[in-house]
This record gives structure tokens, sequence and C-alpha cells, in this order.
RNA sequence: CAGGGUGUAGCUCAGCUUGGUAGAGCGCUUGGUUUGGGUCCAAGAGGCCGCAGGUUCAAAUCCUGUCACCCUGACCA
């Protein structure tokens, strides 16, 4: 067992690509014939109501999922075939990669979470139940405080770090919303890593094992066959420095990523940086008088322009948070243009913070912001702000603001006129990024590029953590120097079961699931148009077996069904390769070939040469 | 959590306004027919009309409550 592992580890070494097709090619390895009738397969003409993205839909109608509960599915043959087919590429790589597979509860005690306050920062998501003995208890969302308070025991010497640890199992989130069949659920299958070490940078460090599994979830994601892109992430409530998520390219996404078409830059909207852009000088001359403009009532940018009678793009969002780092301003104040959202990440970063908050309206009434019509003139009336301004709002022209009196706005508010020696206070005033990027930004990676939007399904995520989890549950170690330290950890995400769901929103059509090689569920469906003629029945016994002792899974459509029947499914099943066997065909010794994504009519192939046919099409 | 919507046969849905013995198509069973892209004909089986109260001689239908599910938003490794 262990040499056959060890081989196949050692047979990745040299090329993935070339170990990939080998295992595809059924080297070593041994094939599946399975018949239709002999397993559960219930395809329907229509949908649930309910289904509304593609791979729901799809994946209900083809037999692989059915809702048990809102955000709750089965996992049919079909699907699971294809999830175990998944794992298999994950194991293998991650393997590789130098993890190591364990396996922990799902149920944990809720005092796990209160030593990390993430029963506060997970908030709703995060299940509870109560147990006979009235003990609080999680069903675990991912497994930080679990792996780390499992090491603290047993890990004390820099010496036995590095470790990489991960498993592949059932995740639970109480989702505000579960929604969209597979991609947000509330009981989810996950792979999820753990990675342990003593220093960041060189040997053994933090920085090798991430860079190592990144390039195990490229190889991995490129292995399903999958269209991926790896971008720059925030690490969000989990914590931590340094992140990627892999999101599958389809335009059907829910996630937006901007990418920059010449250097390749790709980030998330909430961390993606945006390149040189022009700023004001704070002298251009005033466009008119300050005019103040009653505008009770009115819930947002919008309908305050529309009032004011200005577009959103020439008035100025200000923004009041309170700082919740140490030390710094009381009040971190960020204004930004109307149509522009604040990135509360980069007004951390250049108000150079810790930790901020939206400032609570309570809290800010009473320091004196008239909450909702707050103007950057804040900066000579409050105590303790320093004021941000975005770069495309710090310039000359007609702005409409908010007049920091309740109901009012005022417009031709001029940087200079009405906020004056302040703005050259760089203590005070900072001019810099403070707003998420948008389609047509100037790329941060290369002059004169712009950026671009494209549409993705997260995938897969990866972190580095540092010490949040290790500082705050005590793990430590000694290291060469008998001093204690902290250990530096990194966490790294699949979500094995949305992988499956995004790789069909990302590959179908009209007729059903077109599967990559790699994950299909079965490579090839052979569909005999005679359930119960002799001499089609002989013919697809020697199909089957000589695809299967090639290494390959076979579903063989064995049904008493009308030919019509068995084809529409088989295009909603999606396999790669369809052999049908028929009369006409078999006449002559053949069978017909056809590939799910080719389409066509299909090719005669000798029944001597279909295995070769078929492997000309692996891939 | 806010706003909206839907619960009737395995699935898709009609019936509800105007209360009076539960409907269609698909699927399923049986028989026949057909046999290369969801055949056709006939006969069947299948429903506590989400659940609980109420109004009424009588409730799928009206009223109240409750639960579930879906959509938009908020939220979201």
């Amino acid at each position: 067992m262990w040499q056959r592992i060890g081989e196949r580890v050692l047979a990745f070494l040299p090329s993935l690509t070339m170990a990939n097709a080998a295992q595809q090619s059924g080297f070593g390895r041994r094939g599946t014939v399975q018949k239709w009738s002999r397993t559960f397969i219930p395809t329907t003409r229509e949908a649930p109501a309910d289904a509304e993205v593609p791979s729901h839909i799809m994946l209900h109608r083809a037999g692989y999922i059915r809702a048990v509960g809102a955000g709750i599915y089965d996992y049919l043959p079909l699907a699971h075939r294809v999830l175990e087919k998944v794992k298999g590429i994950i194991r293998e790589e991650l393997e590789a990669a130098g993890a190591v597979e364990m396996l922990m509860p799902a149920l944990e005690p809720f005092e796990l979470f209160n030593e990390t306050k993430r029963d506060e920062t997970y908030g709703d998501n995060l299940f509870r139940l109560k147990d006979r003995k009235g003990r609080m208890n999680a069903l675990a969302p991912t497994h930080e405080e679990v792996i780390t308070s499992l090491l603290k025991g047993a890990v004390n010497s820099y010496a036995q770090l590095p470790l990489n640890l991960y498993q592949i199992q059932t995740k639970f989130r109480d989702e505000a919303r579960p929604r969209a069949g597979l991609l947000r659920c509330r009981e989810f299958l996950m792979k999820d890593a753990y990675s342990f070490h003593s220093t960041v940078e060189g040997k053994g460090g933090l920085n090798e094992a991430y860079d190592a599994m990144f390039a195990a979830y490229s190889n991995i994601f490129k292995r399903c066959g999958l269209d991926y892109l790896a971008v720059e992430a925030e690490s969000g409530p989990i914590g931590g420095s340094a992140s990627h998520e892999f999101m599958v390219r389809c335009a059907s996404g829910e996630d937006t990523v901007l990418r920059c078409p010449v250097s390749g830059y790709a980030a998330n909207v909430e961390k993606c940086e945006i390149g040189e852009r022009a700023k004001g000088t704070f002298n251009e001359a005033p466009s008119g008088e300050l005019t103040e403009v009653h505008t009770p009532n009115l819930p947002g940018i919008e309908e305050v322009g529309k009032v004011m009678k200005v577009k959103p793009d020439r008035m100025l969002k200000t923004i009041v948070f309170a700082n919740k780092g140490e030390g710094g301003p009381k009040w971190v104040v960020a204004v930004v243009r109307g149509d522009h959202e604040v990135n509360e990440g980069k007004v951390k970063s250049l108000a150079g913070v810790s930790a901020i908050e939206l400032a609570p309206v309570e809290e800010a009434k009473k320091a004196g912001f008239a909450v909702g019509y707050v103007s950057p003139r804040v900066i000579n009336t409050v105590q303790g702000v320093v004021l941000l301004v975005d770069s495309d709002a710090s310039g000359g022209g007609f702005w409409a603001s908010g007049a920091d009196k309740i109901d009012h706005h005022v417009k031709h508010f001029n940087w200079r006129r009405e906020v004056g020696a302040a703005l050259d206070d760089a203590s005070k005033v900072k001019v810099g990024d403070v707003r998420n990027a948008v389609v047509g930004d100037p790329s941060p990676r290369a002059a004169g590029a712009k950026l671009e939007a494209e549409k993705g399904i997260e995938v897969g995520h990866i972190f580095k953590l540092g010490t949040k989890y290790s500082a705050a549950m005590g793990l430590q170690v000694l290291n060469s120097d008998q001093q204690r330290i902290p250990v530096i950890m990194g966490c790294y995400g699949i979500g094995v079961s949305r992988t499956m769901a995004a790789c069909v929103e990302m590959s179908h059509d009209q007729d059903g699931i077109i599967w990559p090689w790699a994950i299909a569920p079965y490579h090839v469906q052979v569909t005999v148009m005679k359930h119960d003629d002799a001499a089609q029945l002989a013919a697809a016994d020697q199909v089957c077996a000589a695809l299967r002792d090639a290494g390959l899974d076979v579903l063989v459509d064995d049904r008493d069904e009308r030919p019509g029947v068995k084809f529409k499914d088989a295009d909603l099943v999606g396999l790669p390769v369809r052999i049908t066997i028929g009369d006409k065909a078999l006449a002559e010794g053949c069978v017909e070939f056809k590939t799910r994504k080719g389409g066509g009519k299909g090719d005669l192939v000798k029944l001597a040469d279909v295995v070769t046919k078929v492997m000309s099409v692996a891939q």
C-alpha cells in the first residue's frame, strides 16, 4: 500500500501533466462498468421551480442532487463519483505538496470558540446547538480552533515543525440566506488544511508552505479542467496577512474580480489596488457661492442628488469611522466621490491604524458629527479627526456635500474656501486611495492599462494566518534560542461541493452538463439501442470490458427506453464520450463515437479500435 | 434581519376573486402500438390542498396564528 502510494507520488514529481495523463488513461488503474438500470439516476424533464442558476437546474435534472432542506442536499451516486474524483485530485496534489490527511469532528464544544472570539466575529453564521445536558456546541464552519488546541498538547519544539495537516469533511454554516443550489449551502463539503511553522521565511517557513499550496491549488484546479483565476484577496474575519482566492471564471459568478489585461494582476474588489490617479491641489477656484439646500428624509446619495439636481459623481460622500486600534486619532473620516464606495481596508492603512469600525451613530452625534450630513469641514470643528480624501474627490470644480446640519446639504463646496489651512497639515489631511476599485480604473501594475471586471465563483482560498490563532490559544514552541514563540500558521480551503457546481456553471449547454474528463463521474457512456438484442448486448459487453481494462469508467445505458429518451438523458448527464451501439453500425463491425463537447453526428469506429479512439480524446 | 412571493399528486402548475364531493400535463403501473433525439392509444394507481385554530349547514377557497420554502437586499473562509 505504502509502496503504491509512493510510486504514485513519485510519478507526479517529474511532470504533473504526464502523471495526470497516465492516471487518466488508466495506467495501473482498473476502471468501472456500471449499468444504468442498477444505479440511481433520477433524471427529470423539468427542474423544481426554485432552481434558478444553471448548475442547480442541471445537477437536479440530470439526477446528481436533490434538495433536503434550505441549503442542504443529497449527493446521489453520480454526484458522489464527481466529488470522489475531485477529492482524489486534491489528495494527490496536497500529498505531493507535503500535506498529510487527518479527520476532525464536525461537532465541537462551543467554548473552543471563546478564546479566539470567533463566537462573536463569526456571529450568526456559526451553527449552535445545545446537547441534553444543556451545554452549547457548535457545528464547525472551519477548524482553526480544533487543530490549534490539538497541536497545543502535542507540539513543543520548532524541530517538530513544519507541519501541514488537512481533512476533507462536511462543514456547517448557518448562512443568512442559502441560495443558488450547491453554490451557497448551509452544509457543504470542504477540504481544509492548516500549516504550522516556527519561521515565516526560509526552509520550513510559512512562505514556503504558502507557495507550495498556491502551486498545489493551481495544479488541482487545472487538473479538474476548470478555467480559473488566482486573485489577491482580503483575509476576512478569519484574520491574517496575505491571501489569495481561486475563482472559477464564469459569467454567472457571484463575485467580481478586477484584472489588469497587461500585467495579469488580479484581485477581488475589497483588495484591488488602484494605479496612480490625478489629485487636486486644493487650490482650485470655487465654482460659485456656497449654497445650502434643504434635503430632509432622503436615504441615500442617489435621492439627495435627484433633489439637488446633482449627479453622484459630483458629490462628496463623507463617512465617519471610529478608531478601534491602539493610539492615533479618535475619528477617521473618509471622503470619496458619491458614485464610489469607501474601502475599510484602505482607510485603515492610509490612516495608519490597526482597526476601525463604522462610527456608532449615537457616539458620533455626541462628538459633533451631523451623521448623514457630514462634510469635510469637520476637520476644523470636531476634535481628534484625521481626514482621508480619495484622489478622485480631491479635485476642483463643482461639489455638493453635506452641510454639517441635519436635513441640509450644500452646493459649490470648495476645498480651500471651506476647509482652509488644515489642508496643508499632513497629519490632519491625507490624500490617497480609500475606495473600492471599479472597472476602468488605472492598473496598479502597468502604466496606461485599465482594470477590467470579471465574474467568478470562489472555489479556493489560502491565507497566511500568522499568529492570530496560536497567540489567542497559546500554541507555542521552543525555538533554537530557547525562547517560547507562538507558532506561525497558514490555512487553506477548497469548497469541494462548490467546485462541482462551479464546474457545471462554467461548462454546460442547453441540453445538459459537459464534464471535463478528469472529474466526470464516468468517462464513457455506452448507449445500447435495443436493450434486449443479443448482438448489441454482446458488443456492449466487449466494449465495456475493453474500456474498463484500459482503466476507464463506463456507464452503460441498458434501460428499456426509446432512443430519444436515452440520448436526451446522455446529454443531460454529460459524460465526455458517448458510444452508441446500434444495428446499422454493428453490421459493419462498428459502433458510433461522439464527444459531448463536440456534438455533431458521431464517427463510426471499429470495435477493436474503440479504446484507442476514446484515449485519443482523453485530456 | 427588512421587503416581496409561494405552499394543491413524485415534478410543473390550474382551481381560491364569487365557499357546495379534488383537476390538467409530465412521470408511474398494466395492455396494445411504435422503435435513431423525451412515440401514440386505452385503462389504472396516486392528494390530511403545509400545519393549527376560527367563521359557516358546508372551507383548498374567507379570517387568525404558525411553520416551511423561494426571490431582492443586508450578510458572506
